[in-house]
DNA sequence: TTAAATGCAAAGTATTTGCATGCGA
DNA sequence: TCGCATGCAAATACTTTGCATTTAA
């Protein structure tokens, strides 16, 4: 009856196609995620639903937002890390990151385009801005070359341990 | 004997003007911090200053990175927020962010030209670029105007409580 | 001298996992 | 039926805090 939003229907392919099942729970929880507001958080959805559903689990909601994200339906704003990284602030100080999702190497540029360009943006919306912050996700040029292969991860040199946050 | 990096004089200069003292810690610390690679978590300076200095705690980095925080000397990579947030990835997927460093309220715009830019800086890079997100820093039109007085927090209307990683 | 800094251990958060039970296909 | 899903409690990982001790100013 609340099946009509077409983010649950892709969802409830992504599960019968994957060999999951569809659930009362992964249902409302996926309802309310495309029909939320953006920027939720797992707490957030988990409150919302609660009030309705009173056997509902935290864990469940975190469960089924990893799913919706296996099935790229959502995305989680935190590169996948479940710590903080810290950039020293120079005088020439913005500058913009391309991250490669397979092998997690994260190189620097600075592009005065488009920082300019970004300031001009916020600019007209009455914003002032202080700090700009511009990722790009991708596939880097080594990795691209290692094309169908598996994930040559972890090439980081670097004695901690890079963990991924959902992601198996 | 170290001490001729800049970052770590402004450092020092920070501390004595705000009555705080200059410790061997945070002067190892902030040596590293600034001497180092990007991206630096707080356990890869402690695993590499602990081999020279036995006696350092972990805590201390934690604490001597807040304090480069509060100095404008660094940047923590992951808005001051302790936990994930999720968006839903609709077709026209491609959104930026304006985040008010005051109030948190955070607005989503779009910008094909700024889209655009940043896919051909990264291709010229050798990246194969997946996806973008942009965040813009700063004061909102609505803190400007409040201008003066102190912090307006807590305008999200929702239940979930935004924590500040540190801040206090 | 004395307030601030340190380091340890313990407490917090956000998130994940083990396991017995429940339920969809 | 049968295996995946759920929910609880416990575990984990990162970060902060309480407190007794040390140290810079």
């Amino acid at each position: 009856m609340i099946d009509a939003d077409p983010g649950v229907r892709h969802f409830t392919d992504f599960l019968s196609r994957a060999g999951l099942k569809s659930t009362r729970q992964r249902e409302r929880i996926a309802h309310a995620f495309f029909a939320g507001r953006r920027h939720v958080s797992a707490e957030e959805l988990y409150h919302q639903l609660r009030s309705r559903d009173a056997g509902l689990g935290l864990v469940t909601v975190y469960r089924t937002l990893k799913l919706l994200r296996q099935a790229g339906l959502a995305t989680e704003r935190t590169f996948g890390e479940s710590y903080a990284r810290f950039d020293p602030n120079p005088a020439d100080w913005t500058h913009h990151h391309l991250i490669c999702t397979r092998c997690g190497k994260i190189q620097e540029f600075q592009d005065a385009t488009l920082r300019e360009l970004g300031a001009r943006v916020a600019r007209s919306r009455g914003f002032t801005v202080t700090e700009q912050r511009l990722e790009l996700y991708g596939i880097c040029r080594d990795c691209a070359r290692l094309d169908g292969r598996r994930t040559p991860r972890g090439s980081r040199g670097v004695p901690a341990r890079p963990r991924a946050r959902g992601v198996p």
